[in-house]
RNA sequence: GACUAAGUAGCUCAGCAGGUAGAGCACAUCCCUUUUAAGGAUGGGGUCCUGGGUUCGAAUCCCAGCUUAGUCACCA
């Protein structure tokens, strides 16, 4: 109740300010509100409900005619006006579509062939602005400038644009103007994406990424599934959770960290293999590779250890470098990376004896403390002979595995869910992807051995005793499906986000996320004209009032009133207003009211 | 969480030995009836992020806060 009560008064305070943002429109938007009155007075309805056909498409326009000038000789299309060069009677337009843009010829007498000139001098040239949603119809032609064009025979008004565009202009290649500024950028996405197309061009890459894996899995039987978010363990990866309360059940639940142990689950229970594209949830940091919430493939597949998964995850990664760039060599943050299979394969331990010159394969836990000193690496008293390890090999390797590297035999004290080493016990069978110094991918040989997954388990416990707040919680429901017997299984975890921005070349995560997470917009908090009213405000003074900066009753019984007094008669004068002054007492009446 | 930088018109940005707020694009009106980021002329548009302080006077200097970005820390 507690939530949606709060969630409630949001919208209501929300909803007030859009009422009362008639009183901040700037000139431009003021102006295309008019224009959209006048497209009202003229009988032009600028949001239509009918549907508009369109039988071309700008890209394939502009591909295909050149070739062959007897196509598209009456055609129709639909999208936003990004330009307009107004000569006269006649004018040129640039017209975005879904697929690109193309250029449309506006002639007065062939839009209005007979005498009533108004669709072209009026509504086209000044009740239509840029961003305004038009389509066309009429037959594609070459100009005199060579310029693949629209002759337009036809124009509909589509939809109205009540706010004015970032203007982005281009020459030769060159981008003047462009809309850069990141906090307004991912805030108003969809005007990054109406302006800068590389950006729109970026999640197309995405969906595509998504959809070859998909098809790679499918092709070999295994079954994509949904398990659930909300969980009342939060298993499967080391993480601080969010947590939320179901009301129904009065119970706090958590927001997945991974889908790992419910995936096994489903592998217990019989199927050849399974995956999931699960976005996850994590309390901690934001950076450049860190947003809340992230989209990770896990995938379990039956019978296989980790090495087959290791080659299962190069073809995977070759063929979409292929798909998406034709070649396997992708250029990332400056390196040049090939995803062409084999990809490197080296222990861990071997990683750190080749970089410190230090074996620390065999060592305890004051040993590994020791090398830690040695190598200048921090500690502290909660990290177990597992999280030293990773320290060492954080400070020292990750960063230099610059190509598709596959590090492999992890301390088992760091991978609680996965196989020992077949010929190392204080080993597991684990391999990690390093691609650009960044971990990509992660996957076990995984533990089915229900007896020593309780015993780790423990021992994550007893972690967690020590003060390490990510340790994992005990899963015995995830226990018991183990001693029901889980077969031999390889499962992989892969960042989606992280392969996105590497295929991409895109240099932070918020770069791949249509939405990343953001602080919430400050909101002004504005009083509503009608507690102004309330206050004995006459509604003709509300704007001035809100123009001289009082916008609550808080600043207004705060203002000074001869200040006041002269700021509002000076506004009257200054926008011309047909209301007699106001009278000083009249301000103090609001004033002290 | 720490440090650094930025925040000025719808957009991109100037302005900062403190003295009436600027440009380009966009917008409006007019001219021209015409092709390439922009033909010409004129004009409107600003809580210089917010709040304090110093000062006769602050966009500019100082302090605090907000938002964003970057680096680090934490974290996969």
């Amino acid at each position: 109740m507690i939530h949606i009560k709060r969630c409630e008064r949001n919208c209501y305070n929300f909803n007030s300010q859009i009422f009362n943002r008639m009183a901040e429109l700037t000139e431009q938007e003021q102006i295309r509100r008019n224009s959209l009155n006048e497209l009202r007075n003229l009988g032009i309805n600028p949001y239509p409900a009918a549907l508009y056909e369109v039988n071309a498409k700008s890209d394939e326009i502009l591909d295909q005619f050149p070739k062959d000038n007897t196509l598209f000789q009456n055609i129709s299309i639909a999208g936003r006006i990004m330009s307009r060069r107004i000569m006269g009677a006649a004018s040129f337009v640039e017209l975005q579509d879904p697929h690109g843009r193309i250029q449309l010829y506006v002639k007065r007498d062939e839009i209005c062939p007979g005498e009533d000139k108004t669709l072209y001098n009026t509504v086209f040239k000044r009740l239509l602005d840029i961003g305004d949603i038009i389509g066309v119809t009429g037959y594609v032609f070459v100009t005199q400038m060579g310029e693949t064009s629209i002759h337009v025979k036809s124009l509909t008004v589509l939809s109205k644009s009540l706010r004015p565009l970032p203007i982005v202009k281009e020459k030769d290649g060159k981008v003047y103007d462009a809309f850069t500024d990141p906090e307004q950028r991912y805030r108003m996405r969809y005007v990054d994406l109406i302006v800068n197309p590389q950006v729109r061009e970026t999640f197309v890459k995405r969906a595509k990424i998504v959809n070859l894996m998909r098809d790679y899995f499918n092709e070999q039987g295994y079954l994509e599934v949904d398990t659930p978010v909300l969980q009342s363990i939060p298993g499967g990866a080391s993480a601080r959770p969010f947590i939320t309360h179901h009301n129904a059940l009065n119970i706090d639940l958590y927001l997945r960290i991974a889908n790992e142990l419910y995936l096994k689950r489903l592998i217990v229970g019989g199927y050849a293999g399974v995956y999931e594209f699960s976005r996850n949830f994590r309390n901690e940091g934001m950076d450049r590779t860190h947003n809340p919430e992230f989209t990770c493939m896990e995938i379990y597949v039956a019978y296989k250890d980790y090495n087959w998964m290791m080659s299962f995850v190069e073809t995977m990664l070759s063929r979409i470098a292929m798909a998406l760039h034709g070649t396997t060599k992708v250029s990332v943050w400056g390196n040049e990376i090939d995803f062409n299979p084999p990809f490197r394969r080296a222990p861990m331990c071997d990683l750190i004896k080749e970089e410190t010159g230090i074996d620390v394969t065999n060592m305890d836990e004051g040993q590994l403390r020791e090398a830690c000193k040695q190598l200048g690496v921090e500690t502290d008293p909660t990290m177990g002979k597992g999280k030293l390890i990773d320290a060492i090999f954080g400070e020292k390797c990750e960063h230099k595995l610059i190509q598709p590297t596959f590090v492999t035999d992890y301390p088992i004290e760091m991978s609680p869910l996965c196989k020992r080493h077949r010929n190392n016990p204080n080993l597991t069978e684990r391999f990690e992807l390093f691609v650009c110094g960044k971990e990509l991918a992660n996957a076990y040989s995984e533990l089915n051995d229900p007896i020593d997954q309780l015993q780790r388990f423990q021992e994550q416990l007893r972690l967690s005793e020590k003060g390490d707040d990510e340790a994992m919680f005990i899963d015995m429901d995830f226990v018991r499906a183990l001693e029901f017997g889980m077969p031999p299984t390889s499962g992989m975890g892969i960042g989606i986000d992280r392969l996105v921005m590497m295929m991409t070349g895109e240099q932070s995560i918020q770069d791949v996320l249509l939405f990343p997470q953001m602080k919430p917009e400050k909101k002004a908090t504005v009083t509503t004209d009608e507690e102004f009213v309330a206050r004995g405000v006459t509604s003709e003074w509300i704007p001035m009032l809100r123009k001289a900066g009082v916008n609550t009753i808080t600043q207004l019984k705060e203002a000074n009133p001869n200040k006041l007094y002269n700021d509002l008669n000076g506004l009257r004068k200054k926008h011309k207003l047909d209301i007699p002054p106001i009278q000083k007492e009249t301000v103090e009446s609001w004033i002290n009211n």
